[in-house]
DNA sequence: ATCCTCCGTTCAGAAAAGGAACTTACACTC
DNA sequence: GAGTGTAAGTTCCTTTTCTGAACGGAGGAT
């Protein structure tokens, strides 16, 4: 709530929501998620994932960037954050029907990725 | 050429990479063009834009990082290199097959970002 | 009680981006 | 043949953002 507690706020608000109003699309959904970081939230929540610490194992980032990213992502409506533990009370965070509906961006990121980014290791096949 | 003459190079090469081998393709495609500028570049180019400065201009990027994203796309194969004036030598970047087969990822932000960014300025309809 | 898990937050230092001037190389005009 | 303009970068310095690693709190498990 209070935001300028400390100017902590790792937010890149500034640039980012420059895009925000742009007059292309693609540069509007961008001030959303073109960030590394945050298409590969996205991509874990369609794998299946939904919380913190399997986020933040999974893709290796600061806890501190996937704090303000999932925050960002949830102001954005694109995840939900719901409690699924009352007790200790933890969150997790799924992707809302607007979420959801990125789909065809990271699918046909997924297909260019397959055809011109070929893996040099065996894959599992 | 002489690429050590002070560290210079802009390239965040060192994080960017770790993704070019991730077992996810997505990862792998944005180890290409996960950045915002990177994007756009690539937008610009399907949108006829070919130049340094019109891509400076359109975009508003530092030349600085503009001109370490084109190197990283042509290294790439994404975009291609030709010079298009000889005598005062300068150069164009058009998009490869590479490149242009990029376009359904474009397409899938560019539908998202209509769907659920819209813009509230009455654009030119 | 003490360790452990989960979800963060805080801080210092490193990396990247921003901003603006400078360079090179030529063309055009006067 | 000096001055102005243009295109494509490069260099330098400041600001912003990210990383890495530790700290905190609120419970659970042993």
């Amino acid at each position: 709530m209070e935001r300028d507690r400390s100017a902590k706020a790792v937010a890149p608000a500034s640039r980012w929501n420059e895009l925000a109003t742009d007059w292309c699309p693609v540069a509007r959904a961008l001030s959303v998620i073109g960030d590394r970081w945050t298409f590969l939230i996205v991509r874990d929540c369609f794998l299946g994932k939904s919380r913190f610490e399997e986020f933040q194992t999974s893709l290796g980032v600061t806890r501190h960037v996937l704090s303000d990213r999932l925050k960002r992502l949830v102001d954005q409506g694109v995840l939900e954050r719901n409690s699924y533990s009352q007790r200790p009370l933890r969150y997790e965070y799924r992707l809302s029907d607007k979420g959801r509906d990125f789909a065809p961006a990271l699918v046909g990121l997924k297909d260019w990725g397959k055809k011109y980014m070929p893996v040099r290791k065996p894959a599992a096949v």
